[in-house]
DNA sequence: GAGTGGTCTAGACCACTTG
DNA sequence: AAGTGGTCTAGACCACTCT
């Protein structure tokens, strides 16, 4: 039942204060790492409000790695915050278009083949499978932003051997329809190599690779390596 | 209240399996992409529970970035889901002793000095204020692994003045010390160029470089410039 | 104005874990 | 055995936004 005081106005407590509340405590170390705090009971009577408001508060702490919550042993203050950094994975023409660019796309390259052995390492694949093999480039007013070479197994999402990839980039078709359960990505830094004539760079210039494999449950999807142009900089939200 | 079978089993369900069953209609396109699905009331109805259950699972899959909720105009399936990689950013000496490898660290250098300009730039100051700059370098094995650059701001953390940082490396003490609320991260690939020295590569070989900027509400903390060994690859789980 | 999601409450039972 | 967090329910009111 939300608290009402005699005059009308609401004075029930929201989660999201609570919060704020608790992180305060925890920045001014009023509740000191690796410390219990109260139970959920308790700071409910404190906050005035119910124990499911609170619950939803420290739930959030948790999830952002400041608590550490058990069952019977209670709550506790992480020593060390686990923090995590988010990639909202862009698509690469709503990225370029962002930032004020306007987009263009090249399919470069497209054949079926069976996958090279780091490909099949990469898929767990035995050898024999059917790959469609794709490489294209992306551009960004014209100048060249992103080489990719992605490998696509043909048993898992069959349909994409007819679509039409001189219009449509395989990884915007494969986004809308057949999204994956899960997944890595890697970034390292290497040389541009066989990427530099594309990027129109020079052979031994740095560039950002990102490496991506995704799954449909414990079928292999796909993998893509793309490789940014040599002033790239992947940029993460904190 | 918990619906109970006459047989005592308890009947209810909880908010994950309507969270995966949801997830299963949109893969399976049953609701297709764009579209409108029931309203929490319906569902709650087809589905033998409280509306706060239906909620609950589809405020994850909002979080989760395949569902776009507004009130009033309902829930629609995402044209395009936004999915998100999360990096748990590691601390180096857990990375290392997680790879099964022996860490160590070393301070190379401390001084307290005016920011040069690109430091000042990132941090927004004015280039009067006094930084503490730490250079270090971090092992694995004896190896080489992480060169790092770091610049932090006296007047917001006065405290780590008085440091050891011989003994302590200046993140452990920050991440412990003087949590961030928020911040900026960025990957580059970049000629080793001056780090080659510390990381025993050629000065021209690509290496990963990550750069962080951590803020305290309105106050700059630090600038890290981190660049790591030649083979090293950041992994993320998708 | 009205429909939909967002949240709070009070109470209950359950699941996990520790002592 | 018992304490603590995890979750579900039924009901209520609110906030936002679309028409």
């Amino acid at each position: 039942m939300t608290v009402t005081r005699e005059d009308g106005a609401d004075n029930s407590i929201s989660w999201q204060s609570i919060r704020d509340e608790m992180m305060a405590r925890i920045r001014a170390q009023l509740y000191a790492p690796g410390e219990l705090i109260p139970n959920e009971v308790d700071l409910a009577a404190e906050f005035g409000c119910a124990r499911a408001t609170v619950n939803r508060a420290l739930r959030d702490l948790a999830t952002s790695g400041f608590l550490d919550r058990r069952r019977k042993a209670g709550t506790r203050v992480r020593e060390a915050p686990r923090r995590k950094a988010t990639l909202t994975i862009p698509l690469t023409h709503v990225e370029v278009e962002a930032s004020g660019a306007r987009y263009a796309y090249r399919l470069l390259e497209r054949k079926i083949e069976a996958p090279p052995p780091l490909v099949r390492e990469k898929l767990r694949l035995s050898g024999r499978e059917r790959l469609l093999h794709v490489s294209s480039l992306h551009l960004a007013d014209d100048v060249p932003h992103m080489f990719e070479n992605r490998w696509i197994v043909l048993d898992t999402v069959p349909e994409i051997e007819d679509v039409d990839l001189s219009k449509t980039s395989p990884n915007v078709w494969l986004v809308r329809q057949a999204p994956y359960t899960h997944g890595t990505m890697e970034f390292l830094a290497e040389a541009a190599g066989a990427a530099a004539k594309h990027l129109v760079c020079a052979p031994d210039d740095p560039v950002l690779t990102m490496l991506r494999v995704t799954w449909l449950d414990a079928q292999p999807i796909t993998y893509a390596r793309q490789s940014f142009s040599p002033s790239h900089r992947m940029r993460l939200e904190l």
